[in-house]
DNA sequence: TTTTGAGTTGTTCGA
DNA sequence: GTCGAACAACTCAAA
């Protein structure tokens, strides 16, 4: 028998450690949950029923290939390791196969798992399949890794070379049902968050959904991608990043339909985005203080960072009194998602003109998003705190009135998220004044004075 | 080893 | 309104 435990890779095309497994027998698929996890990293409640409708897709999905889906439940990551030794034995395995994760805790479990799985006799194969390339292997001249993306991505796109598709392998012989193991438990009761249904809506669930975003995406509105996806108010970008955080669409297969589209600039743009995907991977891989609430440039820890519970909650709540600020902290609200662009000039005035320790940010959005995940949130964090590798340089502060004026020109993001300043015009809405309705507040924070305020802390840091 | 060019996503100020 | 320079100087990567 052959194990293969999935975790942020939950479909069965172009899965690695589930090729693997099948191509050495019979299988069986196990998925351990630990919501007591969930609880102190703080997923989104969005991500987490996200996740069990994909879960609930991937057994479907198993089925056809007379695959069972054993779900349990453990309190913490020692305690999946007890699960998994526990189903080896019982389930007399062969062989372990596993997608490798990145941060540092799940390595060091994978590490733990493979030699507790090696000492009971199992084969246990960790493959790379989250990634193109395999961290540590993109290094420079000097056989460092990388701390600048755009050589990164070059190095990444000369060393690029996917594998083709697997060949189809055929089906179990029987869909049986595997012997009970510690922990086991129905897959709809593994400590989910309550749905609600306008999640599924939003955000449906499957590789299906998945593949048919991505084949819409790469026939037509890549071809725009450069020129549109900087506008919030515009359908510019893919919005496939809560597929590709859980796993229900390969990495691979995006890289290979952006190619194949043949439509100049867009793709290669969208695929560069892929490769920051890839870069703030390779980070946490290589820079384990990234992975313990450490800034990238630890000097920077230092910063007299604000800790103002009124500032914070005002722009968790979408009511710092700037428009665009508001609407999109309400888009993450409402949606669970929030436009590239938007992530920027929120976390840029969270981190710059309140002053606020970007940890904070970095926590309330992975709260709140369904595409939350650690190396690219807290990679971006550190980018708009200007305290990461390649960051924004620190006096490169964003004006996020201008930046509203320039990518939602007329207004309509801000009108459709902030009804309260509907009827303001497209000149007035960017920056109310006096002109704003009674319910809007005054801006929290005078634009000028914080950016000042900024610069100085930063400047006064060198020593 | 030394040198050189380059570095996601900007803003402000003054001519 | 438009344009170029200043912001502040540092680190990285490769020649």
């Amino acid at each position: 028998m052959n194990v293969v435990w999935f975790r942020t890779d939950l479909r069965i095309e172009d899965n690695l450690a589930l090729e693997a497994a099948r191509q050495r027998g019979e299988v069986i698929a196990l998925y351990i949950a630990t919501p007591d996890q969930w609880q102190t990293h703080n997923d989104a409640p969005i991500k987490l029923d996200f996740w069990r409708r994909n879960l609930l897709e991937l057994e479907k999905a198993l089925s056809r290939l007379k695959i069972p889906l054993v779900c349990a439940q453990a309190p913490d990551y020692p305690g999946s390791i007890e699960i998994i030794c526990s189903a080896l034995s019982v389930w007399q395995a062969d062989s372990l196969h596993l997608n490798a994760e990145y941060p540092l805790n799940e390595v060091r479990r994978d590490h733990q798992v493979l030699s507790a799985a090696r000492e009971l006799g199992v084969e246990a194969v960790i493959h790379h399949d989250q990634i193109l390339i395999e961290p540590g292997s993109v290094l420079n001249n000097s056989g460092e890794p990388f701390k600048v993306f755009t050589p990164f991505s070059k190095k990444c796109r000369v060393m690029l070379q996917l594998p083709d598709r697997a060949e189809k392998l055929g089906p179990n012989s029987s869909l049986g049902v595997p012997e009970a193991i510690k922990g086991q438990k129905p897959l709809e009761e593994l400590g989910w968050p309550a749905p609600e249904s306008r999640w599924t809506d939003l955000w449906p669930a499957g590789e299906k959904a998945a593949r048919e975003k991505l084949k819409h995406f790469c026939s037509q509105p890549v071809a725009g991608y450069k020129q549109n996806r900087d506008f919030p108010a515009l359908p510019g970008t893919s919005t496939l990043s809560p597929w590709l955080t859980s796993g229900v669409i390969s990495i691979r297969d995006c890289w290979r339909e952006a190619t194949l589209s043949h439509s100049g600039e867009g793709p290669e743009t969208w695929k560069n985005e892929l490769l920051w995907r890839e870069f703030y991977k390779h980070i946490i891989f290589h820079y384990p203080h990234v992975n313990m609430n450490k800034a990238f440039r630890q000097e920077l820890d230092s910063l007299p960072w604000r800790y103002d519970e009124n500032d914070f909650k005002a722009w968790c709540e979408g009511k710092t009194g700037i428009p665009i600020v508001d609407a999109a902290m309400r888009q993450l609200k409402e949606t669970g998602w929030m436009h590239n662009r938007l992530r920027m000039i929120t976390a840029m005035f969270l981190s710059k003109n309140l002053l606020l320790d970007w940890r904070w940010g970095e926590k309330w959005f992975m709260e709140h998003l369904v595409d939350g995940d650690f190396s690219a949130n807290n990679g971006g964090w550190q980018w708009s705190a200007s305290t990461g590798t390649d960051a924004a340089p620190y006096f490169r502060i964003f004006n996020p009135i201008t930046q509203s004026q320039r990518f939602d020109a007329q207004g309509d993001f801000i009108r459709y998220f902030v009804p309260e300043l509907s009827e303001l015009d497209e000149k007035s809405i960017h920056d109310p004044g006096m002109l704003k309705p009674a319910e809007y507040p005054l801006p929290i924070v005078d634009l000028k004075m914080s950016r000042q305020r900024a610069l100085a802390a930063f400047k006064n840091n060198k020593f």
